[in-house]
DNA sequence: TCATTGGACGAGCAAATGATCGTATGCGAG
DNA sequence: CTCGCATACGATCATTTGCTCGTCCAATGA
């Protein structure tokens, strides 16, 4: 018989003694008769030669696996990816809601005084909602997108209101429409005072939560009206496929230049090299959008299903 | 959602993270934002709830597999189960030398003075082959049962010739037949003063190795003429299944009394109480014989093949 | 409203684990 | 036969793990 065959022999018993039979590689040794650094040995051998198959029998097993390859790919901090119930679609909605909540209470429970960013997008807002209340007045929520409407009314609903609401934290709006309507507005207001006091504590802040855009009829920029037809088609053409804070970039994620650029108010993305940009979103619809995000390296941590999950490892 | 499936939701994240992402505790809990003993805690839910699977992918793994089942059930110090190789039955024998001698050269290779008790049977001798060569003239070696011939012969091949020829220790044979002509016989040998000095070296010998006998037509006591066709009719008759050192057990593994156990010369088995008597013995045919041994609680060690143990088990 | 009890949580510690290093052992080439 | 190389082995140490205990919080009942 092989020599190489004995030992993975023995190491299939240390194998079976140590992960079925529970015993301690000191037990495992004197009942194999070697030295327990041998043991060690033996077990490396076995795991290594895939005599040791771990299974985890739940299905959310998947989703971690996902998101671990994720993270492992786009080099991230983390990567949360939910269960998507292809039965209720709009349980995929909550779940992303939940394990969002989960993430910013992480940081929202912290005593110590912090600044938080809070990009657009309906899956923020929710996240936000899912989030318990916590009497937390030390804390201070920046919006890194305006939240100004075209007809210059402020959003009562934006995200970074409803945090500030449910602890009592300080809130930082930008006074802005998402996009100028002309390049000489744009300059008016990122020349004001109170526009620079807010980017400088978008600056401070440790962290950012921003939804993850699509570019296309459905784009919410659109339907929401930030944009009007002219400029969907001109991104369309252009060939871009996501948007961050309103900042569209293409299937690389590299940003685009175009008319709109000029006019749009957001904090340059390149501003946040230096925190910790986590991006929420999921579906097969916004999948390309979250890959663009993803491939253009500006996200550090990411929220999202698996069904986003799967497309985005698929793509290659 | 069910509070418990929440929790065993995060046990599996955590299961799946600890077991094939490789992290530690420590980065688990960082990832899932809780405490490193509240990783802990859900590795040890998921391990209880079953989500956790580890499966050996080797044939060894069902032989240890058996051998625990069966050191479990019958309070065994240890249990070597060597794979029956069907294609091959002389394999089988050799593997359980080759197991047998490993065992033996635990204690053998040991420096410190060593003394060893050797019972009969090809599996003993067979083992005792299979050890390599090795100088140990400070340990003695004790046979346990008559090496005595019919016609006076000593059998030069007994295993405690081989062993102590392979290691140059000492030899110390019972000068008697396995079975005496009569009960005077017995009588006369037992009282003789190197009898008794060899049993008190067997008593104080640190493990001993015996072979486990069949009783029927195929019986090594009956086909090497220790025993006539009248003893074989007497001990079928009172059920007897096997024998230790020439002492006839019924299937519980009680002793059996009988006109024969009247001449046997071995030393009794009630006298190896606290010393580690460990068995060999493989086989379908001699399955009943090994079950007898083990009920009785004569051994607290056992070398079997896969045939053996499951037969055993499936016993109950 | 307050006391009580059950359960969860985290600090701290002992045991177990994985890794490194120096040493021994065997094997092949010269 | 001897030298050099490579491989394997076991002592030792840092890290990781499992566990115990005291504490705290929430739910329950008087």
């Amino acid at each position: 018989m092989d020599k190489f065959e004995l030992k993975l022999d023995q190491a299939a018993r240390a194998a079976w003694l140590s992960y079925v039979g529970g015993l301690t590689q000191d037990e495992i040794a004197g009942q194999l008769g070697v030295s327990r650094p041998g043991v060690q040995r033996l077990l490396a051998l076995a795991r290594q030669e895939g005599v040791v198959k771990v299974h985890i029998d739940h299905p959310i097993a998947t989703c971690v696996a996902l998101g671990h390859a994720l993270a492992e790919r786009f080099e991230l901090r983390y990567c949360d990816v939910v269960p998507a119930n292809a039965d209720a679609p709009e349980d995929a909605a909550r779940y992303l809601a939940v394990a969002g909540a989960k993430r910013l209470a992480q940081y929202v429970e912290r005593s110590e005084p912090l600044t938080l960013s809070l990009g657009s997008g309906r899956s923020v807002r929710a996240a936000v909602e899912a989030l318990d209340r916590v009497e937390r007045p030390q804390h201070r929520f920046v919006s890194l997108i305006g939240n100004v409407a075209r007809d210059g009314s402020s959003n009562r609903f934006d995200a970074v209101m409803a945090l500030a609401d449910k602890t009592g934290g300080e809130r930082f709006l930008l006074p802005a429409p998402v996009v100028a309507e002309s390049v000489a507005e744009r300059q008016a207001m990122l020349s004001q005072r109170l526009f620079k006091a807010i980017a400088d504590v978008a600056a401070a802040s440790r962290a950012a939560l921003i939804g993850i855009g699509r570019i296309d009829a459905q784009a919410t920029l659109y339907q929401d009206h930030f944009i009007n037809d002219a400029e969907l088609d001109e991104l369309l053409r252009l060939e871009a496929v996501g948007e961050l804070l309103g900042w569209p970039l293409d299937s690389h994620g590299a940003p685009i230049e175009c008319s709109l650029t000029q006019r749009v108010t957001s904090l340059p993305l390149s501003r946040f090299g230096d925190q910790l940009m986590v991006g929420i979103a999921g579906g097969r619809d916004k999948a390309p959008a979250i890959l663009a995000a993803l491939r253009g390296g500006w996200l550090k941590g990411l929220i999202t299903d698996e069904v986003a999950a799967r497309w985005i490892l698929a793509a290659r």
